[in-house]
DNA sequence: CTGTCATTCCCCCAAGTGGTTGACTGACCT
DNA sequence: AGGTCAGTCAACCACTTGGGGGAATGACAG
C-alpha cells in the first residue's frame, strides 16, 4: 500500500468539513486562542473578538462539527477546548498528494533515461 | 523569534484562500488529477468528472486565485499545472498552532513542578 | 465563407454563510 | 417572586457559492 493516509470515500466529507472550518479567520483566530489559553468559556472567547456572543457561538459549533473543538458543559458553562488530532487529516491530505505528485516525477525521469540508452 | 512561520497579516488572507480552496472535494480532485497526469487542457479535465466544462472552469480560477494552480496559454489551449508550494502555508499555520499548543503544555507542567517544590 | 473547437463571459437559480437582533431556558442571588 | 447570567435557538439580511445554459471569441479546416 503506497499512500499510508490513502483517504476513504467517508473521510473526505470530513477533511472537506475540517477545511472549511480552518479557512475563516476569525475560527481559526479562536483555534489560536484555545491553544494558547487551552479550555475557555464561550462568553470570554467572544469578548476577545469585535464579534456578538451569537456569532461566537455559532462559529464554535462549526469548529465542534468538523472536529475541531471539543465542548465540556459543566451546567451552564461551556467549557470549549481546541482538538489538535484532525488537524492531521489535511497533513495527510498533503503528504498523499505530494506522493503522487512525486510518483509522476519519479515516471518521468524514468522515461527519460530509457530515452538515454536508446540512443 | 519562536514562531518560525509567523503569519503577518497580509498572509491571511492567502492561507483563507488556500484552505477555502482546497475544502471542496471537486477542486480536491482536480489537484490529485494534475498532479497524477502533470499539466492539461481543461476539456481534459472536465472530461474526467461529472460537471459542466462551465463549473470545471470555475473551480480551476479559484485554484488559480488561491496559487494552487497556474495556467500556460497556448492559445486557445490553456494548459493547468498544479502548484505544490502555497500548500505548505497550510504546514506552517498548522506548526505554529502545534507550537502555540505546546507551549501552554510546557508551561503547565513547569507550574506543577514549582508546586511540588513548594510542598 | 461556413463550421468546428476550447474556453471564457454573462445571466440565472438554489443553497449556504457570516453576521445581527431578540426571545427563551433554568439555576442561582437577593 | 423577580432579576441576573451563560448560552442556545429562531428569524432575518446581504453576500457568496456551486451549479447550469447559452452566447461570444477567434484561429483553423473544409
Amino acid at each position: 500500500m503506497l499512500f499510508t493516509h490513502m483517504v476513504e470515500r467517508n473521510d473526505t466529507d470530513q477533511l472537506s468539513a475540517i477545511l472549511k472550518a480552518a479557512s475563516e479567520p476569525n475560527r481559526r483566530a479562536i483555534l489560536t486562542l484555545l491553544a494558547q489559553n487551552g479550555p475557555m468559556k464561550v462568553t470570554d472567547i467572544a469578548a476577545r473578538f469585535d464579534l456578538s456572543l451569537n456569532a461566537i457561538s455559532k462559529h464554535i459549533k462549526v469548529l465542534e462539527a468538523a472536529g475541531l473543538a471539543s465542548r465540556r458543559t459543566e451546567w451552564r458553562e461551556h467549557l470549549i477546548e481546541v482538538q489538535m488530532g484532525p488537524l492531521s487529516q489535511i497533513e495527510n491530505w498533503f503528504a498523499d498528494l505530494r506522493s503522487i505528485w512525486a510518483l509522476r516525477l519519479d515516471a518521468l525521469e524514468a522515461a527519460l533515461l530509457e530515452e538515454d540508452n536508446n540512443d
